[in-house]
RNA sequence: GGCCCCGUCGUCUAGCCAGGUUAGGACACAGGCCUUUCAAGCCUGCAGCACGGGUUCAAAUCCCGUCGGGGUCACCA
């Protein structure tokens, strides 16, 4: 049997973490088994604006590398893919229900129902909708019609008897169908609600396995007296446990961002994620850029294999040991029988931790090609110039893996400015400079050694600045704090002879110089 | 509240189905080494089977119960 699975989202204008992870799981699931994966927007709660809101989502999804093999942009033999263009077929499939008496036309009134199930709830029973307004008959019908009421239509559950869900994570799950309510199928406008149009998709566009959250499973039960009073055979179900909150069991959830921010891991990802939108002017919109949404990290530019490798173990592992998968590797190796059952709470520290594994393995020109960007949009070199690169690539190589994410170049822009624009950290600058002192002294007299040097690699420099440590009878300590702060305005960085050696000496010397003017 | 799901270090998890492990790995954390700062790296450490019964020579693993957490109960998806 072919595999065919789907992923099913709504338009609402962003791609949330929580999400993603089961497209993931449904995509790798497909090609893991060389199958299909069908993109289908859920867009029967109309709203205006589908295609922007969209937008996010076919671009968050792709960035990941999730691509899809029928659905918008793509197309299929399926189509189309938009639920609000299928309004025909659930129409159809009332028809059908109706027809075979599993469903019935409905003319009670919203409050007359609520009343009921009120009245249910105080008496603490279990609420039966009495099907009082239920006609079945074109003389009830008409006689409900005449009383000025509009009917909906209302699936006719079975009040006895147990299902059994076999479900490939959790094995068999048992319900009572006498739990399970008349569901409302189909509005008094026409208009059809998600369980009919799901069913009804998921047949016609011959899904084999339905891959979704564990929250969907108290709603198999009416899907599937949907499915089989349409005769459809059942497709596979696999319920995944959801993606929780930092730190706790509770499923995450993007209109709980206040209480996240209070999580000390899921802010500092953020803060660090502000800093270098700050540097490159991005306009933030806190809706959308922070990190339970995907758009952050392709905007601060962390590696969409990554995200992907974090998202598969967040539920999933292949066994006791392996954990750095590229997405590649993911498809080889994913299964469905080691998935989780419990819920996976969602850990900032431990995605960064994948984020730092995997720019660890990027060969240096793809990071510099990744970083190039960050420059531009921050102003610190000019735009499309590719005559900065070679001393970009000096830099990236330099800071290694200090660079975590794309962004994180921003943090190098001093080799970028003029040597008389150059800031100085106030702090370090007292520290370093002006509260030693002989800083000052050795400072000055290590410049005339640079000034007399003859090669300007770092390997020389070092050497350089140990022959004088040795003359001056210092360590090396008292001086070099003192030629970082004043050549690059901070107290931290990379290697020293590394930052010399990009500078260049002429800038070295006029960096020293205008330091200390100041001292 | 009814129904359903889940419960191994702080977190992600291996082990459970086919009982016997010093309960393993990773992230985080702490300490140390390295060191010109910051990272990285290396070493060491800290830390867990929710609880109670039962079955058994032996239980994280099988059975029962309790407790705890979560999901869901719409003319939302």
């Amino acid at each position: 049997m072919m595999v065919r699975t789907r992923f099913a989202p709504s338009p609402t204008g962003y791609l949330h973490i929580g999400g993603v992870r089961t497209a993931l799981f449904c995509w790798l699931f497909a090609r893991a088994h060389g199958g299909q994966f069908v993109l289908r927007i859920d867009d029967t709660d109309q709203q205006r604006n589908v295609d922007a809101a969209l937008k996010p989502i076919l671009d968050g999804l792709r960035w990941l590398g999730i691509d899809w093999d029928e659905g918008p942009e793509a197309g299929g033999e399926h189509g189309p893919y938009y639920q609000s263009q299928r309004a025909e077929n659930y129409k159809a499939a009332a028809q059908k229900l109706l027809a075979d008496g599993l469903a019935y036309y409905d003319y009670a009134r919203t409050e007359e129902v609520q009343a009921e199930r009120e009245a249910a709830e105080k008496a603490k029973v279990q609420f039966v909708y009495s099907r009082r307004w239920m006609a079945e008959t074109a003389e009830d019908r008409a006689r409900f019609e005449a009383e000025g009421r509009q009917a909906v239509v209302r699936l006719k559950m079975p009040r006895e008897g147990k299902l059994v869900i076999p479900d490939l994570i959790r094995g068999d799950v048992e319900f009572d169908w006498a739990r399970e309510q008349d569901h409302v199928i189909q509005r008094a406008d026409g208009s059809c609600l998600y369980h009919l149009a799901t069913v009804v998709d998921d047949h016609d566009m011959e899904i084999s396995h339905v891959i979704r959250a564990e929250e969907h499973l108290s709603n198999t039960p009416r899907q599937i007296f949907i499915a089989h009073g349409l005769g459809y055979d059942l497709p596979q179900y696999a319920h995944l446990p959801f993606v929780a909150e930092p730190g706790s069991k509770v499923k995450l959830s993007k209109r709980k961002l206040d209480k996240y921010l209070k999580n000390k891991d899921f802010n500092q990802l953020l803060q660090h994620g502000q800093k270098i939108a700050e540097a490159i002017g991005l306009t933030i919109d806190m809706d959308t850029f922070n990190p339970v949404i995907v758009d952050f990290y392709e905007q601060v530019g962390y590696l969409p294999e990554a995200i992907v490798n974090y998202l598969a173990l967040l539920g999933w592992s292949l066994d006791d040991k392996t954990e750095h998968f590229t997405t590649a590797q993911l498809v080889e190796v994913f299964s469905l029988q080691r998935v989780n059952k419990a819920p996976a709470s969602f850990d900032p520290k431990k995605l960064s931790a994948f984020q730092e594994r995997h720019m660890l393995d990027l060969p240096i020109d793809k990071k510099v090609d990744m970083v190039l960007p960050y420059l531009e949009k921050a102003g610190m070199v000019p735009a499309g110039d590719a005559a900065v690169r070679p001393k970009v690539r000096q830099i990236v190589e330099a800071a290694s893996d200090r660079i975590k994410v794309a962004g994180d170049i921003v943090d190098y822009g001093d080799f970028f400015v003029a040597d008389d624009e150059l800031t100085y950290d106030e702090k370090a600058f007292e520290k370093r400079l002006r509260k030693p002192e002989d800083a000052a002294g050795l400072l000055k007299k290590f410049r005339q050694v640079l000034a007399d040097a003859e090669a300007f690699d770092a390997e020389s420099l070092d050497r350089l600045l140990h022959e004088f440590v040795e003359t001056e009878e210092i360590k090396i300590g008292q001086v070099i704090h003192a030629i970082r702060v004043a050549a690059t305005g901070k107290a931290v960085g990379f290697g020293m002879f590394d930052t010399l050696a990009i500078l260049g000496k002429p800038s070295c010397l006029a960096r020293i110089d205008r330091a200390l003017a100041v001292v």
